[in-house]
RNA sequence: GCCCCCAUCGUCUAGCGGCCUAGGACGCCGCCCUUUCAAGGCGGUAGCACGGGUUCGAAUCCCGUUGGGGGUACCA
């Protein structure tokens, strides 16, 4: 082992003690029960759908047990980092509504970024090195890579124990000559090296066991770099530990590596904290099912919820519901409200049904009112839809009109209005700058339907039209010049003498459809002539006589 | 290879030894309503991966198999 006076000349000689540290960041004083958690994102892309899923429920516990909740970013691997990551990191919570007690910007357990914590974990990594619970490492990569080669094919476990882990009892004048050449190393932590199972609690999972950890993972990262950074592991264990975290909520993915976090925590004299493994969120592929993933899923990123427009509480409650079942049988507002408790959460890792989002979320806009429905599409317009934003803004009066069909005073409000970007093809007929007139019987949207031998019916109903507020006898002007102009008066005369008629009401209300809303698929028809009004009603209609 | 996690309709799940000839929701299909669509109402489709135990009794407990997922990095 290294003297304590070779160890302190690794690191600067005004490193503080971590007794410092342990006095600069003091245990919280918080009701008993609070849980501290925090949302942990490296910025190497943008949020993960999975990464805000792990954030709400964060933020969930810490919120409803009077606790705090913290956002770290974990910017150790900056070799990977990809510039504007933050920015991205902002837009989700924002989107989400998920604000943090403690971040960038604010908090008393700072900083909140890694890559400015060097000194801390500095002072700790001296700490174990004194111990003698770490040492350096001057294995190269090539070294490593061959190790683990002759590891596989002599079917042992790979990594850097026993035999293997040639630098861990190296004879120190060695290690010496080599720091004294100035020699790249790393710091890795001296495992305990128990035999037999460790056993823990998760707060998800309920009791887990697995073997203990004897592998010699790295600590520190390589002397080489400046600012000389450690692995997630290490901290991993200094951070939660020093922010005072008490329940660390984070992806499956890190179970297999509680074992090694545990001995990190108990060498480093830290209480351990409470862990909960989040199963992943998976995606349906031809064969099976995987993780989602960020490169190849573009409903992975959050910005495909943001940019396809879901309202954010439809997607905060199908996440709820995907966490704890029980949430997605009662009421939204009471889904949103109610708490995450843990031990419900499932273990297996769920597909994401964007056909149930869909549901979900068009459930939600039918619950909103015309104003409300404006206050959240606009401003999404403005990001996505300049165009339509312009028009909402022309015409607000008309935007209300448009979304009052069906929707005022219904029973059962209309739900075609899944994400904000639905507003354009399903509402946008009731604004003249989207609309195309319908211009003869040749319009290809009029296809199927009764060509020119309808134009007397048309020009009949043009005539005469009166824009009636009662929808029973606004609908029987249409009837009755159908019935003066070749029409039968009902399906079942038409169908007993196709030969003698145009069609029946069907196909003459067709037409008036399609001449007002280009599509053969609308709205209820008298309640849309009142949005548009009488004068581009007539228009409309008059247009398609050429 | 080694280690870990998981396993109920296509999907999300309820179920924690008898209330289960397995319940709900989404999807899908049909019917009704209807001037179209959306919605709504009614009905239907479809599942305990497999094999052994334990038990009077198993979707529920145990073991094994199979399958899926994850880890095995100076990435997180």
């Amino acid at each position: 082992m290294l003297t304590t006076i070779q160890i302190d000349a690794l690191f600067a000689a005004d490193l503080p003690e971590v007794e410092a540290w342990q006095a600069r960041y003091p245990p919280r004083e918080l009701a008993p029960g609070a849980h501290v958690t925090r949302f942990a994102p490296s910025p190497t892309g943008n949020v993960h759908i999975g990464g805000l899923y792990v954030a709400m429920v964060c933020r969930d516990l810490a919120r409803h047990s009077g606790g705090r909740y913290l956002v770290r970013i974990e910017d150790t691997d900056q070799a990977r980092e990809v510039s504007g990551a933050l920015d991205g990191f902002a837009r989700a919570f924002d989107y989400a509504g998920l604000d943090a007690d403690e971040d960038l910007g604010t908090g008393d357990y700072g900083p909140y970024r890694q890559s400015a914590r060097e000194a801390i974990y500095h002072s700790y990594a001296r700490d174990l090195l004194r111990r003698g619970l770490a040492y350096p490492c001057f294995a190269t990569r090539e070294e490593l890579a061959d190790a683990t080669a002759r590891q596989n094919s002599l079917k042992v476990p790979t990594g850097y124990y026993g035999e293997w882990a040639t630098w861990r009892d190296a004879d120190p004048t060695q290690v010496a000559a080599r720091l004294d050449a100035g020699q790249p190393y790393v710091v890795r932590f001296r495992s305990p090296n128990e035999v037999g199972r460790i056993r823990y609690t998760d707060a998800i999972r309920g009791p887990l066991e697995h073997e203990a950890n004897r592998n010699d993972a790295v600590i520190l990262k390589s002397s080489e770099h400046s600012p000389r950074l450690p692995t997630y592991h290490f901290a991993h264990a200094v951070d939660d530990h020093l922010m005072r975290v008490t329940t660390v909520v984070r992806g499956e993915e890190w179970l297999s590596s509680v074992p090694l976090h545990l001995q990190l925590f108990d060498a480093l004299g830290f209480d351990r904290v409470t862990y909960a493994h989040i199963a992943p969120l998976m995606k349906l592929i031809p064969g099976g099912k995987r993780k989602l993933s960020k490169r190849n899923d573009p409903e992975a990123g959050v910005d495909y919820y943001i940019d396809a427009g879901y309202p954010a509480p439809a997607v905060l409650y199908y996440l709820r519901a995907l966490a704890n079942a029980r949430l997605g049988e009662v009421p939204l507002p009471q889904a949103l409200a109610e708490p995450l408790t843990l031990t419900d959460f499932g273990v297996a890792g769920p597909l994401v049904d964007l056909a149930k989002l869909d549901d979900l979320s068009a459930d939600y806009v039918a619950t909103l009112s015309g104003p409300q429905v404006v206050a959240a599409l606009l401003p999404w317009a403005d990001g996505h839809d300049g165009e339509l934003a312009a028009i909402l803004r022309a015409e607000p009066d008309l935007a209300l009109r448009a979304l009052a069909v069906e929707r005022d005073g219904a029973e059962n409000p209309r739900k075609d209005l899944r994400t904000w970007s639905d507003f354009r093809p399903v509402y946008g007929f009731f604004f003249p700058q989207l609309f195309t007139d319908v211009t003869g019987f040749d319009d290809p949207r009029l296809a199927g339907l009764v060509g020119p031998a309808a134009a007397p019916f048309v020009a009949d109903l043009v005539g005469g039209y009166r824009h009636l507020a009662d929808a029973a006898a606004w609908f029987d002007q249409i009837r009755q010049a159908s019935i003066r102009n070749g029409f039968a008066p009902t399906p079942k005369d038409f169908k007993r003498e196709p030969a003698a008629y145009l069609g029946s009401i069907r196909e003459a209300a067709q037409l008036v459809r399609v001449a007002i809303t280009g599509s053969t698929r609308s709205p209820d028809l008298h309640a849309v002539s009142q949005a548009i009004g009488e004068a581009e009603f007539v228009r409309r209609l008059g247009t398609m006589l050429g």
